[in-house]
DNA sequence: CGGTCGATAGTCT
DNA sequence: GACTATCGACCGG
């Protein structure tokens, strides 16, 4: 199955989150290809969510999020990590899904190559456990902010060329709250917007919003 | 195992 | 100036 058009995505993200599991997201560059297939997922709802980049409205940073469904919105946080979202939702929308892990199914050496050059120790037996690992076996940077998902498309030098290919059949998943989301945005009962296929060993350890340091 | 904490810089108030 | 859609080292049990 090619990747859908950029209509398939443009649906509420709570919607589209569990159509995203198990389906293989690609990234091709000139050193190779990598590709994962989806375990866990987090959508972000715009102005209807605290806990979204673009609830306070557009700025440089999100204002891919704001484009057309059926694109990849990458950030950098931390001062060191990059991460991956699929836009959702109509243009304007704000919407989006945070890929959080995945298995790698394609390019093993070279996203084990990626890791290792990051780090001093070895890497982790999963390769792309947690968003800022499935950016980094991926190869994604702030390069890819915007790239479109379809198949053949001829991508700048600096960025890479980027698929998706819906599972056939959604797979058995579970909800929870979303990771590291503070505020009423990290409530489990009003978004348990976090989706993740149990059992999988590429899915990332739940942690809580980072506790404010005080000193 | 689980908790605690430093790294490190872009973004927004 | 505070916070961050994080990661992994380190330490205690």
């Amino acid at each position: 199955m090619p990747t859908p058009p950029p209509s398939w995505f443009e649906r509420d993200p709570l919607e589209l989150a569990p159509l995203l599991l198990g389906g293989v997201l690609r990234r091709a560059d000139a050193s190779g290809a990598v590709a994962l297939r989806v375990t866990e997922v987090e959508a972000y709802r715009g102005a209807d969510d605290p806990g979204a980049h673009t609830f306070r409205g557009k700025t440089r940073r999100n204002a891919t999020m704001f484009g057309p469904g059926g694109h990849v919105y990458c950030y950098f946080t931390y001062g060191m990590h990059h991460a991956v979202n699929i836009v959702a939702g109509p243009e304007g929308s704000g919407w989006g899904v945070l890929v959080r892990a995945g298995e790698v199914v394609e390019g093993r050496a070279l996203a084990l190559e990626r890791r290792s050059a990051r780090r001093a120790s070895a890497p982790a037996g999963e390769l792309a456990r947690g968003p800022g690992n499935v950016a980094q076996a991926l190869g994604a940077t702030l390069a890819d902010d915007g790239a479109p998902l379809a198949d053949a498309t001829a991508a700048p030098a600096d960025r890479g060329s980027w698929s998706f290919e819906p599972a056939t059949a959604v797979p058995a998943h579970v909800t929870g709250p979303r990771v590291g989301v503070s505020g009423p945005g990290g409530d489990a009962s009003a978004h348990p917007w976090r989706y993740w296929m149990p059992g999988e060993p590429s899915v990332s350890a739940y942690r809580a919003a980072a506790p404010r340091r005080r000193g």
